[in-house]
This record gives structure tokens, sequence and C-alpha cells, in this order.
RNA sequence: UCCGGGGUAGCUCAGUGGCCAGAGCGGGUGGCUGUUAACCACUAGGUCGCGGGUUCGAAUCCCGCCCCCGGAGCCA
């Protein structure tokens, strides 16, 4: 452990420290030793070349056979591709170099072989790439994406807290309660019956605003929907705030303020990695308040004109959503949306008790719907009579409804999809790359 | 579930009725070079998804099945 200083063990494991390899640029004319996996070798009769990365960056071990002994010539030929290994060197500067620097090496031990790495640097099928998971995570796009997802994460974090958030943990084992059945995980739970994975945190979550005023919730949620496509998976991590006294304009405002700070973080904080994605940094740059907000029924008059096949009532299809964001360099807001079309818990909009006060955010450049918003029906009367239309389990709703039982209150809330919203911003044309292991209909391992 | 595309070497693919099924990459051996997905030569490596059918002859044509891909639906 880390308190455990003495002992002839850890002295000789601080001798052999390697220097990380982000430090090797102040450290000219040092003595180091560096230790990682091959990414490349090269090797001759003469001289070789091992390209080392240790996950703080990569440099280039130069070793040339006339300062090298025998010995330390042969092991080279034992470094492959991804296998671990310790550099001992000198840091020179060379004009050559990425970084400014390479290693001039005067020994090397392979610490462990790597037989014929699968992945190699070329072209790959994805279900090749996707069953090679744990390999494939340490390509350069992926440990890119890793980041991203990882500074997306904080920055959500951040801005909450920043705002005054408490973050409150919800289940995700829950009794049979949620937006809709049919598109639930089913596990056995003891002699309670059947349990499920929550495809949502949200009514929990609209519980501990009556006692926090301003909370979220920030985990995974599960979705048994047979989707096949590169806007789905069957897991996936959705932060979802809700927040006491807020109407559905507040929500619009608070989704992006929240947004947008996340998109000046991660550009600010990730301009190598998104380079490696060779993602626009004019792109998110142009992510800044206001977005536009166009109500459903706006939305649908311009679908028409522009020849598309909707009638008012029926929700946005992918192909609407796309026509609608355009053009666009920011996100769009479609709100109030028709009561038929969305979910029982949503606030009816008494200007027009055929639509409910809710909004969606539509990502440009064909990434879709990142945001599901609404405010929350707090009458306890409307939504009894909306559970019974919907025919939801009535039983199972109780704890639900006492929250409009004791001390009712407007509240609003939205949940983001982090995949979602790391693919945006990283330029991802897949979800399926923006989490390290990504659950899908037809793929559960590795 | 529906629609479309696909399954040939470890990987990426070519091969649409005719000798023993090919290339590049990767592996192995040797050579060579301040190299950058290095290069050159040699070499090993195949149940052409599975089953049946047509034919003198099937990777190739027909039927059935399995699996994968991504689009729709659904949603974040």
């Amino acid at each position: 452990m880390r308190g455990e200083i003495c002992g002839h063990e850890n002295n000789l494991r601080h001798m052999t420290a390697p220097t990380p390899i982000s430090e090797l640029a102040s450290r000219t004319g040092s003595p180091v030793v560096v230790k990682g996996w091959v990414r490349r070798i090269r090797s001759s009769g003469r001289i070789a070349f091992l390209v080392v990365r240790d996950g703080t960056g990569e440099v280039q071990c130069v070793f040339s056979r006339a300062d090298l002994d025998d010995a330390t010539w042969q092991t080279l030929t034992a470094a492959e591709h991804e296998s671990t290994v310790a550099v001992t060197g000198e840091v020179c500067a060379d004009k050559r170099s990425p970084i400014g620097v390479e290693v001039s090496a005067n020994s090397l031990r392979v610490l462990s072989g790597s037989p014929e790495f699968p992945i190699q640097p070329k072209e790959h099928g994805i279900d090749f790439l996707l069953e090679h998971r744990h390999l494939w995570l340490r390509s350069p796009r992926q440990v890119a994406l890793m980041r991203i997802r990882d500074e997306t994460m904080r920055a959500i974090r951040d801005f909450l807290h920043e705002d005054g958030f408490t973050c409150v943990d919800t289940p995700i084992l829950t009794g049979a309660i949620g937006e809709s059945a049919g598109t639930l995980f089913e596990t056995e739970y003891f002699d309670l019956g059947t349990a499920y994975l929550a495809q949502t945190g949200q009514l929990y979550v609209e519980t501990a605003a009556a006692a926090l005023g301003k909370v979220y919730c920030f985990g995974p949620t599960f979705r048994a929907e047979k989707s096949k496509t590169r806007r789905h998976l069957t897991e996936f991590w959705m932060v979802e705030p809700e927040v006491a006294w807020m109407d559905s304009d507040g929500n619009m405002d608070l989704q992006e303020r929240m947004v947008c700070y996340v998109a000046a973080r991660v550009l600010d904080r990730c301009q190598a990695d998104l380079g490696t994605m060779g993602r626009d940094l004019d792109r998110l740059a142009a992510i800044v308040p206001p977005f536009n907000r166009m109500s459903y029924t706006d939305a649908v008059a311009r679908l028409q004109e522009a020849g598309h096949e909707i009638e008012w009532g029926s929700d946005l299809g992918a192909g609407h959503e796309a026509a609608l964001t355009e053009g666009r360099s920011k996100p769009l807001f479609v709100h109030d949306y028709p009561k038929r079309a969305k979910a029982f818990y949503m606030k009816e909009n008494p200007d027009n008790p055929a639509t409910v006060k809710c909004n969606d955010l539509l990502a440009p450049e064909g990434y879709g719907e990142i945001i599901g918003g609404s405010q929350r029906e707090d009458d306890y009367d409307r939504l009894l009579a909306r559970i019974r239309e919907e025919g939801l389990p009535e039983e199972s709703y109780g704890w639900y409804l006492d929250l409009r039982k004791y001390g009712t209150f407007p509240h609003s809330g939205f949940g983001l999809g982090l995949e979602r919203t790391v693919a945006w911003l990283s330029g991802a044309q897949h979800l399926r790359e923006t989490i390290a292991y990504p659950r899908m209909m037809t793929r559960i391992t590795p």
C-alpha cells in the first residue's frame, strides 16, 4: 500500500519506477527508465526502433547495434507488438519526433511477450474489433474516446455541483415501475418475484427533489429494446437532473447551460484527443447559448411544408429529426409534444391540453436526441387518471403518487444520454465506441 | 419484428460453372535501412458459414437454416 515505505522490495520497486512518457520532454539529457507496451518495432542489422506507449504518451526508443551488447540486441527480437518492456536510456532532443524527444536506449528488458497480437495497424471489421474489445481499447482512437468520455462525465458533475445540485443515487434493481413495460430486463429476486433493471432513475430522483431541491442521478440504465442502430445500446449511462419549483422553460434553460458548459470543457481540455478523432474543433466552439426553441406544432408545420408526410399527433421519427436539425450548428429544442406520444408523468399544457410540457434536445450533424425532459404532472388526480389511461399497474405507483399527496410541488427534469453526447462531441459515428464495453442486442461479451 | 447488405487464410478482401482457390497485411526465416502502418526475398497457413439439391464438374446456380452488419420502429 501507499503507506508502506520500508522494506527491501519497496526500495527496489522505487528504484525501477519508470518515468512517465509525458514527462520525457522536460528531461532532455537525463537517464530514464521507460516501461510500457510496444506499439511498433522496426529492427535490423544495425539499428532498431521501438515505439513504446504507457498511457501518458508514446516515444520512440532508438537502439544502435554498435552501442549494445549481443544479449540486448538479441532481446530486441523477442519484443513483439504489445509486449511489455522496460527500456533504459537517455532522453535526447530530436526534431523528427512528434514529442520533440526520443530515448537513446542502452538496455532493454522484455517483461512479457505478446505472441501474435490480434489487432494490426490496419482496417478491421467491427465484429472482429468488438470480439477483441479488451485489446482494441489500447488503440489511440479508443484511448482518446475514453478520455473524452471521462472529461464529459467530470464536466457534467462539476457543472451540477457548482449549480447547487446534490447527487442522489437511484436503484438499478427495481420492482415493476418505469416508463413502459416490455422493454425491461428481468431477473429473479429471491421470494419477491421478478425484479427489473432500471431504465430510468427519474421517478426516484423526483422524490429526492422533495428532500433536497436540486438533485441528479448518474448511472447505467437498461433498455431491452431490440434496436440495432448506431444510436442505441442496451446498457447506457444517463444523467438525470430534477429540480423543484422549476418549470418547463427553466428546464430548457438548465439543459442549454449544461450542454454548453460540457462542450466548452471538452473543447478546452481534450484538444489532443479531439485531434486524434479528427474532430473539427469549430463545431464544438459553435455550441454556445442560445439554442433555438421550436414547438412540436411548428416543427410539424415546417416538415409538412418541406414535403414530409407527418400528421399532427404522431411522434417525430429519425428522418424528421434529421430534417429539422439539418444545416444547424447548434442543438435544437423541440417542445410541447402531443400528450398521446409521450410518457404518462408529463404535465399537461394548460394552454393546450392535447400537449404536454416537455422537450427533446436534438444534436446537430445527425446525432439526434441527446436529451428528453419535461415538467412533471404534480396533480394527484390527473396523474392517477393518466396511469389508468395508459393501463399501467396502479398498485406499483403508490409511492410515486404519494409525492403528489404529501406536499406536492411543481418540478421538472431531464435525462441526458452520456454516450450520445460523447459521440456527438467526439465525432464518433457509433455509440459502441464511446463506452468501454458496449452492450448490444447481439453482444454481451467480453 | 420488417427492409437491405454480407459470411473465402489469423485479419482485410479478390475470385459469378472448368487444372492444385488467390493478394495484401499479420506469423516464421534471411537480408538491408534514422526508420515512422519501413522495405526486399523466401516460407507456413483454407471444412470457401451449415445442410440438402442441380451438374460430367459448384466458393460460384437453386432451396432451407444459422450468424454478422445498419437502417426502420422504439428511445437517451
